[in-house]
DNA sequence: TCCCCGATTAACT
DNA sequence: GTTAATCGGGGAG
């Protein structure tokens, strides 16, 4: 069990096995839903937030940095689950992954959005003093947010300065599911999760699983 | 070596 | 709704 502070915001939770992050990406994806994301700032301080929604990513999908194989920037994703893909994203922007399967598989799940939980003034420093809904409301904004960069490229999301915890908060049941953002490849893929009823959650509200005969139920 | 383009955001009109 | 900013990766020549 990991105790996380900034100031008198507090946050105790568990780090997932190994074994839980060797799963597949589109497995582990929706199971992130709820858990909490913790970063360590330079002063020994903690800033964290509840990740509400994530895409998957594989080695045979044509979106997938992966889908061409081993290069120097991807070779993080290639490594074991469980540690950190950080990508620079438009020549501005910082994109982070959690990395899943076994070692060589090449898979990861983008953090795409997440709601604040704690040390949310140096979240609010680091994005310029937006509202709180938009502090971690997109992937780049999230990495701004929360202090992520290239140097936090391959680390451990069990041990150290990032942490992917379990607080007790359940993934939803039925969690939201729809086609993944800003990509142009393989864009039908129902790769998306989100928390349903999230204000935190960026891009097009995708659609509950055949909640009322709707969704992708078609063809 | 060159060239195109991207898992985006913020600031516009 | 539209667009500029901005630069590294990777495929082609």
């Amino acid at each position: 069990l990991k105790s996380i502070a900034s100031g008198s915001a507090r946050c105790r939770g568990d780090v997932l096995p190994a074994a839980w992050y060797r799963r597949d990406s589109w497995e582990v994806a929706p199971a992130l839903l709820n858990k909490v994301l913790a970063v360590r700032r330079t002063d020994g301080g903690w800033s964290w937030a509840r990740v509400v929604e994530v895409e998957a990513y594989a080695w045979f999908d044509e979106a997938s940095h992966t889908f061409r194989g081993p290069t120097p920037r991807n070779q993080v994703m290639y490594g074991p689950g469980g540690h950190l893909y950080v990508y620079f994203s438009y020549g501005v922007h910082w994109c982070a992954n959690v990395v899943t399967g076994p070692k060589g598989s090449g898979q990861a799940v983008l953090l795409r959005a997440a709601e604040p939980l704690g040390g949310l003034a140096e979240m609010r420093a680091a994005r310029g003093g937006m509202p709180d809904r938009d502090l971690c409301r997109g992937p780049a904004r999230l990495t701004q947010a929360l202090g992520l960069t290239g140097s936090d490229n391959g680390v451990s999301v069990r041990s150290g300065g990032v942490l992917v915890l379990d607080d007790g908060a359940e993934p939803p049941a039925s969690p939201h599911v729809g086609p993944r953002v800003g990509i142009s490849r393989a864009v039908d893929v129902p790769w998306r999760w989100v928390v349903p009823g999230s204000r935190y959650t960026s891009g097009p509200r995708p659609q509950a699983p055949t909640a009322s005969g709707g969704g992708c139920a078609r063809e």
